[in-house]
RNA sequence: GCGCCCUUCGUCUAGCGGUCUAGGACGCUGCCCUUUCACGGCGGAAACACGGGUUCGAUUCCCGUAGGGCGUACCA
């Protein structure tokens, strides 16, 4: 049986890291297995649903790395959920409820006040013909509920009401299904909540491994339940440990900025992003991957950690950073054109140490332009005297050279005291790339208006 | 409220009773390299949440406390 897996998200806005994590998790452990991975858009909700974000989806996932080997779509499928759903009805494991949401609301109140936990009392499974003819003629339509396995009445069965899994990441899990509600599986007004077709895709298309958040292991139990209710295996099952933010607060909360868009947007280098979303929060060391086939073979489900991982910008940065040091000329080429960056191959040497982002060569392409030159007073009387030095000669990558040795020889400074003033004086920065491309760069005559 | 899970350097973590004067990575820091800064190389500082047990011996096992995450929806 080829290894399937699929990420399923609903494309009701844009996928920040921690679901760009999921994804990559299942693609990674499909692409490890030589299997297939499925990207399906659960849009059964066609309100919220929208074809820009579905596109957006697909856009991120590709920038990331993620090609996926086929796409689905919930909002095609109904006829396969109306049939798993009469195949419930049948076996009699879904039952219609007619209590409106603020009864429920009141009910959950009330065990809660108690000190109880808020499970649904099944009152559905008990009402008399002649309630549901007045609810029905009340106008109200009823939602249903999933029958979870539950055999404590029954004189032939120790009580079942645990499901156990051998979690791909988390180990074997326990789940008491006495401790939840029977979930709702279709509203009161006929659409389906994300269960019941997920469960049926997931049939459907072989599914054999379902990774996602660990936000995720109490539904586990309860989708378990209605695999075997459909006649069916469950597939493998693996709860990675979710992201915070560096303050501690979910993840999902605030994430505004950390959406895959704006990080590409904002100059992130992909493998940056992909190395930090699959290495934070495991026992391996978060490392920038070149690409994602060091990425998959680095990859192993089992160094995920349990607990929650702080996700931090400045680690994406420090990154990101990395990864650019290494780049060669060749790699960025067509990008640094696209900035508008000329100097070639020995500027982009010179200034790659010294930046964090491809993006920022810009900065230092602005400066060999334009600069505006900073001279302390009492660094004046030694960029004239340098200045008056500069060689005749060719100006080239040499030029540096002879003229730095000429003014050391001429002032008798050397070190620090010799090159900052002339780097200030030259970038208007403290800090940057190699001088002698720089200088070479910037060209004799800006050279000359800088020293004054 | 109840349930499940978690708690080791600033951060991500290794550790599954003696190997721990607790290891790695990032960050921080020192030195070296470079006639400057950065880059790079080599070092260093830095942690077992707290309280009880169990044991000859607990970072490791048990209980409790505190803290955190998640769940407890006609959300996904």
């Amino acid at each position: 049986m080829t290894v399937t897996l699929r990420f399923a998200p609903s494309p009701t806005g844009n996928i920040h890291i921690g679901n760009a994590r999921t994804a990559l998790v299942n693609w990674l452990y499909a692409k490890k297995n030589d299997g297939q991975f499925i990207l399906r858009f659960d849009d059964t909700d066609v309100e919220r649903s929208k074809v820009e974000f579905a596109e957006g989806i697909e856009r991120d996932l590709r920038w990331l790395g993620i090609e996926p080997d086929r796409i689905e779509r919930q909002s095609t499928r109904f006829s396969s959920y109306d049939e798993a759903a009469e195949k419930l009805k049948v076996k009699g494991l879904l039952y219609a409820c007619y209590e409106t949401a603020d009864e429920l609301d009141r009910r959950r109140k009330r065990l809660l006040a108690r000190g109880l936990p808020p499970i649904y009392d099944r009152s559905g499974l008990r009402y008399s013909l002649k309630e549901i003819a007045a609810f029905e003629a009340e106008g109200r339509t009823a939602h249903w509920r999933f029958l979870l396995p539950n055999y404590e009445d029954d004189p032939f069965t120790t009580k079942r009401t645990e499901v156990h899994w051998d979690d791909v990441v988390r180990g074997r899990q326990t789940v008491d299904l006495a401790s939840m509600s029977d979930p709702v599986l279709i509203r009161g007004d006929g659409t389906y909540l994300y269960t019941l077709p997920s469960v049926v895709d997931d049939i459907e298309f072989g599914i054999t491994h379902i990774i996602r958040g660990d936000d995720h292991v109490t539904n586990t139990g309860a989708q378990i339940a209605v695999f075997e209710a459909l006649d069916a295996k469950a597939p493998a099952f693996g709860h990675h440990n979710l992201l915070t933010s560096a303050d501690g607060s979910g993840l999902s909360k605030r994430l505004g900025s950390l959406s895959i868009a704006n990080l590409a947007e904002d100059g992130f280098e992909p493998m940056a992003v992909v190395s930090l979303a699959v290495l934070i929060g495991t026992s391996q060391a978060v490392e920038p991957m070149k690409n994602m086939a060091a990425m998959a073979a680095r990859f192993d489900p089992q160094t995920i950690t349990k607990s929650a991982a702080k996700f931090d910008m400045a680690e994406l940065l420090g990154l990101n950073k990395r990864l650019v040091h290494d780049y060669s000329y060749d790699a960025v080429s067509e990008r640094l054109s696209a900035l508008n960056i000329g100097g070639g191959e020995e500027f982009w040497n010179a200034v790659r140490p010294n930046i964090e982002k491809v993006s920022d060569a810009a900065d230092w392409w602005a400066i060999v332009n334009d600069a505006n030159p900073v001279i302390d007073d009492e660094d004046r009387d030694f960029i004239s005297e340098a200045k008056a030095l500069l060689p005749d000669g060719p100006w080239d990558g040499e030029t540096w050279k002879k003229w730095t040795a000429l003014v050391k020889e001429k002032t008798g400074r050397k070190g620090k005291g010799l090159f900052m003033p002339l780097r200030k004086a030259l970038t208007g920065q403290e800090h940057g790339p190699e001088l002698a491309t720089i200088l070479q760069l910037i060209g004799p005559e800006k050279t000359l208006a800088r020293l004054s």
